[in-house]
DNA sequence: GTAGGGTTAG
């Protein structure tokens, strides 16, 4: 090999070394030929070093040099920096000071950067002092830095504080302020910073318009959010992978699946990311198979999925309850990925929602760390399996811990009250939640206790709480109050409240139905017939029902008076066998929870064509004696079901459980769990 | 000036 005699050539060498054998021979060569400790040299092969994770040999090199120069102590510190050693980072910028060695712009710039990696909001604070002190108050770079620091703490008050008074400001730092007030938030302050830096004529880039995206995904504003991306392909502004999954991922969030699946389809370069936004969005809104098959398609073209994608697979399984292939991805997890914080937290979600409230807490019990998402989720599963008891208990001992609860903590607490008939728990912890907690009761707790009132029949007291409000109760509350009133056969205060929900104007079809079958419980068949002139005018069409069960590990799904599925006749016959031996016990239909105004025994076919019926019928026939039944409903269960389902576990002496869109219900010996509180 | 701003999940 030739000597090569320059410094830059050397240089340039080190730059196109991709391993360590090769620098460890330029940097001999340097010491060779005493280019080695002259100028920048040995900040050159820490970079080298580092660059490809070889930071003992690039620590090997900063002990060893002679002197170094600001560039080889920002080097280092970057280094640490990168590889998430905050703690080694910061020490060495504390030992610049008694070396004597003056930091510079990008050692503020790289430490201020280290503090934003760990969130240390303290030193950070004293670095920017520092910097200023030493006159980089002014510094772009150093100000974006701190911009940054404040923004990932969620400081977005101080961040604009520091953006008003500075003198210069470039791209980076008006893109730090929209992204960091999108992502806490303040999605219409960071539009209001765009239209200020758009005055000021500073053109956008990519970047500046992946924070709008997330300002629109979060706004949902998918209006605006088309428009930005029609301003990106008329200024021809570069769109890479990470600009394009915002776009997938605003598109899915906002319900937009096919413009997602039409942007994701369009990606040259895809990676896991844009997959699990494309699979979540899927999964968010509800198409548990089209995210599954997603998963597949994924494997298919080479991606493996990661513990992110996993999470989107896990709730999937949770919408369909497919406890079997959400039994498999936690081990998965478990064995080849990392089973952190999120991951347990959707494992604990899916085993809850998939009928195993014992896995659920086996889970919990097990996992090292505990956030508040953690404990809101175990706290809920008690709730929809209607352990109001356990779900005290279990927020109880979160009061022990440092976990604050939230809004949504007691949201899932009065909940838990509410399926278990517990009133006076819920008007204790609610007043608990105000007084104690300091947190203002919101649309949801309210609701939650008007539901809790009305289910268990006291809906005058309901309607006090109701005109207690400061605020004008929305349309979950009067929704609470008209089930509770439908339940309890009070007219007079449900007719009032199916007023109110048709005043609001709701867009879910549900509600409609709702009120429709108050009206046909009440046998006010004209105002049923004016629901409906509503619902078709505004083009709304009830929501099918439909129930998905699995067996031998296939999901299979049920429609109402579904023909198509290959044992419909074996079906029909079961359930015409089920219906005359449960008359014999005294089995009523409850024919009131149909919507139209039919002939009675229209009504009653009607209703043991329920989906539910249908499922149970299914699993009767392909499941061995005494197997338990899980069958998840996109519906509330309705009434007669509800009966007739407690009068199936008798005559079959088998267990039942039914997971509707609100709560479980486990039918055993004749029983249900829910008390008939639902 | 490969120093600062960026993608998915419970």
């Amino acid at each position: 090999m030739r000597l090569v005699a320059g410094s830059k050539s050397l240089k340039t060498l080190l730059i196109a070394s991709k391993d360590e054998p090769s620098i460890a021979k330029i940097h001999a060569l340097m010491i060779l030929t005493g280019i080695f400790g002259h100028g920048n040299s040995n900040a050159k092969l820490i970079q080298s070093y580092a660059r490809l994770g070889y930071i003992e040999s690039a620590r090997q090199v900063f002990d060893k040099s002679p002197q170094c120069g600001v560039d080889a102590w920002n080097a280092m510190i970057i280094a640490y920096s990168r590889r998430g050693a905050m703690f080694e980072a910061l020490s060495l910028y504390h030992r610049m000071a008694s070396e004597g060695v003056r930091p510079d712009s990008s050692t503020y710039t790289v430490v201020l950067k280290a503090c934003t990696r760990s969130l240390d909001l303290r030193s950070g604070e004293e670095t920017w002092r520092q910097a200023v002190d030493q006159g980089y108050g002014d510094d772009v770079f150093v100000g974006a830095a701190v911009l940054n620091l404040y923004a990932k703490c969620g400081k977005m008050d101080e961040a604009m504080r520091v953006f008003d008074k500075m003198g210069r400001r470039d791209l980076v730092c008006w893109t730090t302020m929209i992204t960091g007030l999108a992502q806490n938030g303040q999605a219409r302050e960071a539009v209001d910073i765009y239209r200020q830096m758009q005055k000021k004529r500073v053109e956008g880039d990519g970047v500046v318009m992946l924070g709008l995206i997330q300002a629109c995904t979060t706004l949902g504003h998918s209006k605006m959010g088309l428009s930005i991306h029609g301003y990106m392909i008329r200024k021809d502004i570069i769109m890479d992978v990470i600009v394009q999954t915002s776009l997938v991922d605003m598109y899915a969030k906002n319900g937009h699946l096919e413009l997602a699946s039409c942007v994701f389809r369009k990606m040259l370069y895809k990676n896991v990311i844009s997959w699990s936004a494309l699979i979540s969005g899927f999964a968010q809104n509800g198409f548990a198979g089209n995210a599954l098959q997603l998963v597949v398609d994924m494997q298919s073209f080479g991606y493996k999925p990661d513990s992110v994608s996993l999470v989107s697979v896990l709730l999937a399984c949770s919408q369909v309850g497919f406890l079997k292939l959400g039994k498999s991805v936690h081990g998965y997890i478990v064995r080849r990925l990392h089973f952190d914080c999120v991951s347990s937290t959707a494992v604990i979600d899916m085993y809850s929602k998939c009928g195993s409230l014992s896995s659920a807490r086996t889970v919990f019990d097990q996992i090292s760390f505990r956030d508040l998402i953690s404990w809101n989720a175990i706290i809920a599963s008690y709730g929809i399996h209607g352990s109001g008891e356990e779900a005290l208990s279990l927020f109880l001992q979160m009061r022990e811990t440092n976990v604050k609860p939230d809004h949504a903590t007691f949201a899932s607490l009065l909940s838990a009250f509410s399926h278990s008939g517990l009133v006076e728990k819920g008007r204790y912890w609610f007043s608990v939640m105000v007084n104690e907690y300091k947190i203002q009761p919101s649309e949801k707790h309210y609701a939650c206790m008007v539901d809790l009132l009305s289910r268990a029949g006291r809906v005058e007291e309901a309607q006090e709480l109701i005109d207690s409000m400061i605020t004008e109760p929305g349309i979950a509350i009067w929704v609470a109050l008209l089930s509770g009133c439908l339940n309890h056969g009070k007219f007079l205060i449900g007719e009032m409240a199916a007023k109110k929900v048709l005043e609001l104007n709701p867009d879910d079809p549900g509600i409609y139905a709702l009120v429709s079958n108050f009206f046909a419980t009440a046998r006010r068949w004209d105002e049923v017939a004016e629901v409906r002139k509503i619902m078709k005018k505004t083009g709304m069409k009830k929501v099918p029902g439909y129930s998905v069960m699995e067996v031998n590990g296939k999901l299979h799904a049920f429609l109402m008076e579904d023909k198509s599925h290959h044992q419909y006749e074996e079906i029909m016959q079961v359930l015409g066998k089920l219906d005359y031996e449960m008359k014999a016990m005294g089995y009523v239909p409850k024919t009131e929870f149909v919507l139209h105004n039919l002939e009675e025994e229209v009504k009653e076919r009607m209703l043991c064509n329920h989906s539910e019926r249908l499922a149970i019928a299914f699993g009767l026939l392909n499941t061995g004696p005494g197997t338990r039944l899980l069958i998840t409903k996109n519906l509330r269960v309705c009434g007669d079901c509800h009966e007739a389902t407690k009068f199936i576990t008798k005559i079959v002496n088998r267990e039942i459980v039914v997971r509707d869109v609100k709560r479980f219900h486990h039918f055993k010996d004749g029983v249900c769990s829910c008390g008939d509180y639902w």
